[in-house]
RNA sequence: GGCGCGGUAGCCAAGUGGUAAGGCAGAGGUCUGCAAAACCUUUAUUCGUGAGUUCGAUUCUCACCCGCGCCUCCA
């Protein structure tokens, strides 16, 4: 099915096909390793992840990057206070990134870039955008020369003439032409780390990064007759959009002159109590965090997931509890449809409500990845089933397309596999062990015994639920 | 001020020019030794406010009110 996107460019949804047939060419701006990433950043990757999933399920190749951005002022002023490289800093903050991603089951992107290695790359472009008069050098430092590219701003909409007259001189910008030009190569300050260019020592500005990374990786593979340097998807979230992305596309199609991505995609953002999450404010919460207060990542994802990303996501514990009900529900209903003994019969009519819900799942995240809806659709079907369960209709024959439906939506939204029991929980012979011990006293008909066997287990984290005509399962709170 | 997103039941949230999906929570019931899970019933005469267009608007138009974001580093 064909997918319908928002794209900012346009601020339309448009139908998406790829330049080249069956493959998509897609970059992402990743996390800057200075801190552990927060819910909110996870939110654009979790929406990154399931436009990328779906984008899989579809049929396409997806060759996709995201960077991470391992030299800048915070990082670098961090590094020197806690006493340890820029590198070692960045290799610990990255490798949490990683951590989280795969707790939050994202997958990673084809390739995951540092921009430290790329820096003989950006040199070389700033090269040749000084070369073509889109940039100059002042000081050891070189900008880019906002005059030379009049089609800046198209993307977030802003006024040229505003932004000269509103922007602020940063105390290291001094000498730009204009106010307005944003650096590609900074000088190198007394204790900083740098590496060496035709300008003298110094380190790269942050939008050089990605446009030579997504240049280097994907515009260059541009398929034969399309406009070279053109990708297909650039992704990110909200508050890229300016500077950052009108910057990259400044420096890009400045060179290029052919369209940088043809599809913009902006993921909203989290708020909290209102407010934006964000690490200058103070207001959030690090997956980490919420793992602590005994919340699962699958129930964090699920959060993220559920609300359509083109919507601002109000943060709260409540809502995180209910994510994780809502999972609960899903997760008991796949319990129950794979370990039930079934009659040896089909309700059809079962099996057309599976074949609607898929469709239906499939239509809406077609249209501009809603998944609220797409939620809906699976829901209805699981009602559907459990009433069929319950009823006894519920056949051998309906198993496995009811599975169908549901392993179609995990592909997409990765909730259903349980997380990791803690590291203390009992081990399942411990938890077996205690349950035939329950067992033997309901025999008994000792519910005292029983009762205190059961909160003995909720105690250690195990649910217990009991199954008519004897026997239960169990699951981890 | 400019640009953008949004205001739908207690909470989260979908959606359409024709009379309100889904989830969570609550209440009652069925089932159960008791639970849990599941199922059934129930919870918005109404979609921020006002006006307009229309046979009919939550959905279109205009105005207004409120929340948030970007305009500076930021997912």
């Amino acid at each position: 099915m064909e997918l319908r996107l928002y794209n900012t460019l346009t601020r339309s949804v448009e139908p998406f096909t790829p330049l080249e047939p069956g493959r998509v060419r897609m970059y992402t701006c990743g996390l800057t390793a200075y801190d552990y990433g927060h819910i909110g950043n996870f939110r654009t990757f979790v929406g990154v992840d399931i436009l990328q999933r779906f984008l899989a399920t579809q049929g396409y190749d997806v060759d996709s990057v995201m960077n991470i951005t391992d030299v800048d002022d915070k990082m670098i002023a961090r590094s020197s206070a806690a006493g340890r490289s820029l590198r070692e800093y960045a290799d610990f903050y990255a490798a949490a990134f990683t951590e989280d991603c795969q707790r939050l089951r994202i997958r990673p992107a084809r390739h995951i870039v540092r921009a430290t290695d790329f820096i003989p790359d950006m040199v070389a472009w700033i090269e040749r955008l000084v070369a073509s008069g889109h940039a100059y050098e002042r000081e050891g430092s070189v900008y880019f020369r906002l005059a030379s590219f009049p089609a800046y701003g198209r993307l977030s909409g802003k006024d040229l003439d505003g932004l000269q007259s509103g922007a602020r001189v940063d105390v290291d910008d001094y000498a730009k032409e204009e106010a307005r030009d944003f650096v590609l190569w900074k000088a190198w300050k007394e204790g900083e780390p740098f590496w060496e260019s035709p300008w003298g020592k110094g380190r790269p500005g942050w939008h050089i990064e990605c446009s030579v990374m997504a240049e280097k990786l994907l515009g260059a593979a541009a398929p034969q007759g399309s406009p070279q340097g053109t990708i297909d998807i650039h992704a990110g979230g909200t508050d890229l959009i300016f500077p950052h992305h009108e910057n990259e596309i400044a420096q890009v199609e400045a060179l290029t002159q052919a369209p940088f991505a043809r599809y913009w995609v902006h993921m909203e953002f989290l708020l909290v109590n209102g407010e934006k999450m964000s690490k200058r404010l103070g207001n959030f919460y690090t997956v980490r965090d919420l793992m602590e207060k005994g919340y699962h990542p699958s129930a964090i994802r699920y959060l993220l997931a559920s609300v359509p990303y083109r919507r601002q996501l109000n943060f709260t514990l409540e809502g995180l509890d209910q994510a994780t009900s809502a999972l609960e529900r899903l997760r008991v209903f796949q319990d129950r449809i794979r370990r039930t003994p079934l009659p040896d019969t089909t309700d059809s009519g079962l099996n057309q409500a599976a074949a609607a819900a898929s469709d239906a799942m499939v239509a809406a995240l077609a249209e501009n990845l809603n998944t609220a809806e797409a939620l809906a659709a699976i829901f209805d079907l699981v009602r559907a089933a459990n009433t069929a369960l319950d009823a006894g209709h519920f056949g051998a024959g309906n198993r496995a397309p009811v599975q169908a439906v549901l392993d179609a939506f995990d592909e997409i939204f990765a909730v259903l596999a349980h997380d990791a029991p803690p590291a203390s929980a009992l081990s399942p012979e411990a938890v077996n062990q205690l349950l035939a011990e329950r067992e033997a006293a309901r025999r008994m008909r000792d519910w005292a015994r029983a009762d205190a066997l059961r909160r003995q287990l909720d105690d250690a984290g195990v649910l217990v639920e009991d199954i008519k005509g004897g026997g239960g399962r169990w699951r981890w709170k």
